[in-house]
DNA sequence: TCACTTCAGTTATAGCATGTAACTGAAGTG
DNA sequence: CACTTCAGTTACATGCTATAACTGAAGTGA
């Protein structure tokens, strides 16, 4: 935001990258992946050909800026939620809004948390993406307390604080606690609970594989929140 | 079973189409889908690539037989569960065997439960193979007395089963219970809700998404059917 | 102002993929 | 033994990724 314009050249650049994302995403959207053609990206926006390796490496170098700026646009989705009710309306809203991201855009989605492309793996920001996505649940479930049956996790947890001074920091800047302090645990448990039944629910029906069952997602995933909030004891 | 051997000409394309689809297999778990090209698995075989052509009218017909094929061995490892001790231990033994499935061939399981293949999309059949993989959990869930928590899934489940006698069957098919038996909505409404929650962790799991977080699946699956069967009460 | 650099964009080309067409020859069939 | 069926071939059309070598205009410093 603060060097946006440095040139003209440079803005001309990031204009035309744009310009190509953009493309891509909209092909993405009408037939998938394999619908990504760089050669037809450029003849659609007046370039010919080769001229499109000036923005983008390769192909996948293109899909990995999507794949990137997917998981931004989840985050800020999932980060725009008003937590001030706390509890479970909060979870509930974070589910819902990570749902409506997501099937706002599935093919995205499933670029992000389906299969990944085949090439390109690059676990570790990959991680951390995920991270910046999931760090209001920690909020929310900073305040659980966990039933019994829980405990198992909440120690693979406690030790996973303890190892891993990233992932202290990450807890501690969504919920205020220490690692060592036991609601961190319990925050961290959480996130890692919901968001595999978050993405349970949502990875299926983007997928479309919903489609002809006679429950609806919108009720089930709600339906699975509240359990949820119930192991945990959530308000 | 019945007419394998018609032909010495039959058995001998059958042959092939297993060769190919075998070579197809393995190059899908060496390098994902892009790497299952018809050329090279020609070349592979001592074929000259249109040779193929004889065997499969194209690619996606190829990836949508690897896809029908998963799906039934799938549905093989998940029926081949003994659910002698019914209850919750039945509920985790079908949930182990489903993850052990996907994880010892996670492109394979990705394909299927994954992005789905850009052109090819059969609705119908998909549903209908889904359901073969989840009969077993109708089993298990036909004994459930569902929370309170529930209900509106529960009522979603059997306006379902009055409205689609093909559900209807299934269900009958796994459970003996009529349609309209207060258990049939209960099997089908822990089914359709065991399913997201074991693939969520399962899909997750085999996208490598894991990898780097401290809590392992293996923990975070078995718990969570516990919490599923806390909801239906199973015993 | 003018040589010099930088860089977007071009055409040409290599290589590999899918898929079709037309041909060849051997295995099956009445 | 004529005839059909069919696996397999080569040749080719098309479309994609990616590289190489060239062109020319926009920026840059003395």
């Amino acid at each position: 935001m603060a060097d946006r314009a440095r040139t003209p050249r440079e803005r001309y650049r990031e204009q035309t990258r744009g310009e190509i994302k953009r493309s891509a995403v909209r092909r993405l959207a009408e037939g998938g992946v394999e619908n990504v053609a760089l050669l037809r990206i450029a003849k659609e926006i007046g370039l010919s050909g080769p001229a499109l390796y000036r923005y983008f490496g390769s192909r996948d170098e293109l899909l990995a800026e999507l794949v990137t700026d997917a998981y931004q646009a989840l985050a800020d989705a999932v980060r725009a939620v008003d937590l001030g009710g706390g509890g479970r309306a909060s979870l509930q809203a974070l589910a819902a809004a990570y749902r409506a991201w997501a099937l706002a855009q599935p093919h995205l989605y499933l670029l992000i948390q389906g299969t990944p492309v085949p090439g390109f793996e690059a676990p570790a920001e990959t991680v951390e993406r995920a991270r910046a996505v999931l760090g209001p649940f920690l909020t929310v479930f900073a305040e659980g307390r966990p039933t019994p049956a829980l405990e198992p996790l909440v120690a693979e947890s406690a030790a996973w604080l303890r190892e891993d001074a990233a992932v202290a920091a990450w807890v501690e800047r969504w919920t205020g606690l220490a690692a060592d302090a036991p609601g961190a645990a319990v925050a961290l448990t959480g996130a890692v609970t919901a968001w595999p039944q978050t993405h349970g629910v949502v990875g299926l029906e983007a997928a479309g594989q919903f489609t002809g069952m006679g429950q609806r997602p919108a009720t089930l995933l709600p339906l699975q929140m509240n359990l949820l909030a119930d192991a945990f004891r959530l308000p």
